[in-house]
DNA sequence: GCGGAGATGGACC
DNA sequence: CTAACGGGTCCATCTCCGC
């Protein structure tokens, strides 16, 4: 049967929040930020749509949203807890629409509908509409919604038209439609590659779809030359499937730079209380802690050790983080900006239910 | 050669 | 409206090392 492939996409996701929560900011320019030291330093997490004809778009410096504002623009700071509340009912509305179910993001998720749709495309847009239909009336939440053979061609077309949108990219048409688009709308293609690709005189997807493969390969390696080519050739065979989490991190802007080991430490100690609260939430617990710092000049280090037995222990945690961090600046004489603590490689660590619970008590 | 561990860089939202 | 700058996650790749 013929696959179909939904990509949800919430527009403007955080501002849109704000504006049903306030409806007097409906009119105005919103722009939700992340706020480092104050209300100047940071960066813009999203704009809704009215702030965006100002120029002001995500990951843009808060000082320069602040230079192209208007006077009657609002800047709120992200309330990720609410935002994720609302997140989790709207997640909850997507799936019971979809035989499989994945989300990607608090603003973004992908529903599998072959079977329901019976590889029907034009049933897959009736459900698309009663499913848009559905997040308004419970949320009041517009979204864009793109609807392709796999999660590439779905994606790519939620993308082209927004925001409430609903583009139906049928297999026959996938290849054409991606093809006059400049490279770096290609999922998976940055700046970097992009850089890479003009140079090589690809400007659009079609002219990666339509290079001699050695070309690619010499330029990119075997996996991501395919995975390149594969998907200018609206080729992709991921299923939906929710994923396993793998890590979990917490990053902090320090209060002035420093590099003062006590001060470092008792910031490490806040953050490995918040990542282990969140392994439990999520039943899990880490083998490998990492030590992630960022310099005044913006340089980005790592630092991890693998611990015998997995925790989701805050001493621990804190404890194995502050070591790294002490050798790290003994061995450095970078001042920092910037640091965080990562917990990864994860086991279940479940109330000794599961099968792995079990059976990893008969390892080593 | 293969794996795990560790470090780095690119990409995405 | 291309320079300055958030937080979080995932993945590929490289090196080193023990086997």
């Amino acid at each position: 049967m013929q696959r179909i492939v939904l990509h949800v996409d919430l527009d403007s996701f955080y501002a849109q929040v704000e504006m049903v929560r306030q409806p007097e900011l409906q009119d105005k320019p919103v722009v939700v930020g992340m706020f480092s030291r104050d209300e100047y330093s940071g960066a813009v997490a999203t704009a809704n749509y009215k702030a965006r004809e100002l120029g002001i778009r995500s990951a843009l410096p808060l000082r320069t949203a602040h230079e192209r504002a208007t006077e009657d623009t609002v800047f709120l700071p992200a309330d990720k807890t609410y935002y994720n509340e609302v997140s989790d009912r709207v997640m909850a509305i997507i799936a019971e629409y979809g035989d499989a179910f994945e989300s990607i993001s608090v603003d973004e998720a992908y529903i599998e509908v072959t079977e329901r749709c019976e590889g029907n495309f034009q049933k897959a847009q009736l459900l698309a509409q009663r499913m848009k239909q559905d997040i308004w009336q419970a949320e009041a939440l517009t979204c864009s919604v793109g609807i392709g053979s796999n999660k590439l061609v779905a994606k790519m077309a939620s993308d082209a038209d927004k925001p409430d949108g609903l583009t139906v990219v049928r297999p026959e048409e996938a290849q054409a439609f991606l093809a006059p688009l400049s490279v770096e709308e290609l999922y998976s293609v940055g700046p970097k590659t992009a850089t890479v690709l003009r140079e090589h005189n690809m400007e659009t997807i079609g002219d990666i779809a339509a290079a001699e493969p050695q070309r690619l390969v010499h330029v990119f390696g075997q996996n991501r030359a395919q995975e390149l080519q594969q998907f200018a050739q609206a080729i992709d065979e991921r299923v939906v499937a929710q994923q396993d989490k793998k890590q979990l991190s917490r990053i902090t802007t320090l209060a002035e730079d420093t590099r003062d080991v006590a001060t470092i430490c008792s910031v490490i100690e806040r953050l490995a209380a918040d990542v282990c609260e969140r392994l439990v939430a999520h039943g899990v617990q880490g083998k490998t802690i990492t030590f992630i710092a960022m310099s005044t000049e913006r340089d980005a280090y790592t630092r991890s050790q693998t611990i015998a037995q997995p925790c989701a222990d805050t001493t621990t945690v804190a404890q194995t983080c502050s070591d790294l961090a002490e050798t790290f600046l003994a061995e450095h004489d970078a001042v920092l900006r910037r640091i965080g603590v990562r917990v990864s490689h994860f086991v279940s660590s479940g109330a000794g239910q599961s099968a792995q619970t079990s059976l990893s008590s008969f390892a080593s």
